[in-house]
DNA sequence: TTAAGTTGGTATAACGTTATACCTTACGTC
DNA sequence: GACGTAAGGTATAACGTTATACCAACTTAA
């Protein structure tokens, strides 16, 4: 009770070898009821719990997964931790997460203490600018790994993302349809690969339609920073009637600054957003956006890193997931409308 | 590059010991600066990254703290991770987040993890209903634990929580202030020891100022259920003008039902959150709250446990933060107020 | 010239498991 | 009564580090 006993204390005080207790532990080896039960129960009393370290060091196996990612504060990632967590839990691994800050140093860092404690696997949302050695660290300590979102620059890493520009092309193709002639993209601030996509579905149909040049305004991924960045955007481009966001906080917070402005969202700027939060169906008005299960997307990621775990010669997976325009009270004609006609 | 290295590789390559290689990579012992230059450099070379389980097992000490919390998806609760982290991160520790659930069996398999794993230490919100053996097994396995916001019903285990019942009796004074004689308190759902304090602080002022009975309401922590608690609170008491909240997330749901309702959040139904969430400023109208720094107290949360670690023989510590007051726009005197009067 | 450091290293035994090979004893079979 | 085999267990060597004790070769001091 009062000191954290290890297995030869279990075997002692039931009368066996540790091999034996060690047998019984983890339910292998031809070992009769009696001692079963025995050893058991002994375990239980004295609290006896394995020391993994050991037990991982000597088999070689691991039943942890690690998972760096950028932001937990951020909804969307947290119920994506929140499904991988669950799948891993039924297969018998545990997630143990890292908040990781979008910065490449920090997460060489965070990546090498994986690989210190050893976990099976790595699901990981790459730093913007992450250099080629980091990948070779990987590559290295063979560490099964799957990229979430933000896809490596190596084709050899299993990859669960998005389909952006598909997704994007959707939202920028139903305010053309309802008759704006005027879209901007909003959100985002540097030139990382999800949102190249993004704006790259968006100008896409843009140009398909002729509806002149794209017009990309940067924004932090939350409220205020929406806010502040749909003020500065129409200053700026007073004509604009329709925007496509990078992500739903930021719409949101759009939203909000069109109803301080004394505008109202939908009716004098539709807004379109992307991921499809809570907070997205209770906004007021109620957010037109596209919707991403966050927690089936984490479920998939999770199944993704134990196929490979599984199976570690398999060729590489890309799995993308599509995003689908759940259409709410943001998005109406503009006032100045007339029937909606393409050209 | 293609095979996991270990010290013994590094150790030949660099034509030296195991042991000198060793000291070199920790920076102890006594050695010559040429020899540590030089097998620092194929150490790098090879990619090699020290076995954390073997240097562990044998050092018996880690640099890893695990924090089991309920419920990342939080805001509130994901805003303490941040901080939580990156004090850990300053003192060399790395921090992984286990994703809970308010569930005791579930708690007590990630315990057990947390324990085979041998963490240096542990943040730990303890699951309503966790049983007597719980605690037994933190003991003998003697970990630093340090509980968070639910206390253990266990004196020797730190903990860093929140003063609850003056942070209510604070908010509903303020609603007794401005004239409300009929406040109702809203939010949590079991008896849970935090939830009790709260009401504990919300029913001694109205003892003390002669307002009636406390009327207590359950919901969830999410907007939606608070917007449904509202809706059937009023239903139940009209005669209600102001609420005391349990949290945020509830808040702002009941003030959303306000409105989908007609009615004026602040002016027909007034209203104190709990937290001062980043939604609480820039909801419309901004909330009234009883505000917390979820990231303050995270890094609080991990200095204690940091502390415990340097020094396992302090009696425990018990750090209550305060709550602060800040009116936004939800609370204002009610329609029907003469001039603010006691009794 | 010798005793007493100092410098720079090495050999070896742990840490707590698990995998493997091996050893009894009992029992049935021809 | 010799032999095969099954049941139930044990002894022992890893796994990759680090702590400890030790050693050889110089340097310094008296």
């Amino acid at each position: 009770m009062s000191v954290k006993p290890k297995l030869e204390t279990v075997a002692k005080e039931a009368g066996v070898s540790v091999a034996t207790a060690s047998q019984v532990m983890r339910g292998t080896g031809r070992i009769s009821e009696k001692t079963r039960k025995r050893v058991l129960q002994t375990a239980k009393r004295l609290n006896y719990v394995p020391d993994g370290r050991a037990a991982s060091m000597r088999s070689g196996e691991s039943r942890e997964i690690g998972f760096a990612i950028h932001q937990i504060a951020n909804p969307f990632n947290a119920e994506v931790i929140s499904g991988a967590s669950d799948l891993l839990e039924s297969e018998g691994y545990l997630l143990s997460v890292l908040d990781a800050r979008d910065d490449a140093v920090r997460q060489r860092q965070q990546l090498e203490a994986f690989i210190r404690s050893s976990r099976a696997g790595l699901l990981w949302v790459p730093a913007q600018d992450t250099p080629r050695t980091t990948y070779d660290l990987l590559a290295t300590h063979s560490l099964p790994t799957v990229t979430f979102l933000r896809r490596a620059n190596v084709d050899s890493i299993d990859h669960v993302g998005i389909q952006n520009a598909a997704a994007t092309a959707t939202a920028t193709e139903h305010l053309a349809d309802i008759g704006h002639r005027h879209i901007a993209f909003l959100g985002g601030t540097a030139q990382v690969e999800v949102r190249n996509e993004r704006i790259e579905g968006y100008a896409r149909v843009l140009a398909e339609r002729g509806l002149g040049a794209p017009i990309v305004w940067d924004s932090e991924d939350d409220k205020p920073s929406g806010m502040q960045a749909m003020i500065d955007l129409r200053a700026a481009h007073p004509e604009i009637t329709a925007i496509v966001c990078n992500g739903d906080m930021v719409a949101i917070g759009a939203s909000l600054a069109l109803i301080r402005m004394g505008l109202e969202p939908g009716k004098d700027v539709s807004i379109v957003g992307f991921d499809d939060i809570q907070d997205a169906a209770i906004a007021t008005p109620p957010l037109t956006t596209m919707a991403i299960s966050p927690y089936d997307l984490g479920r998939k990621l999770a199944r993704v890193v134990v196929d490979r775990i599984k199976e570690p010669d398999m060729p590489a997976a890309l799995s993308l997931v599509p995003a689908r325009l759940v259409v709410r009270g943001t998005t109406v004609p503009p006032r100045e409308a007339t029937a909606p006609h393409p050209e």
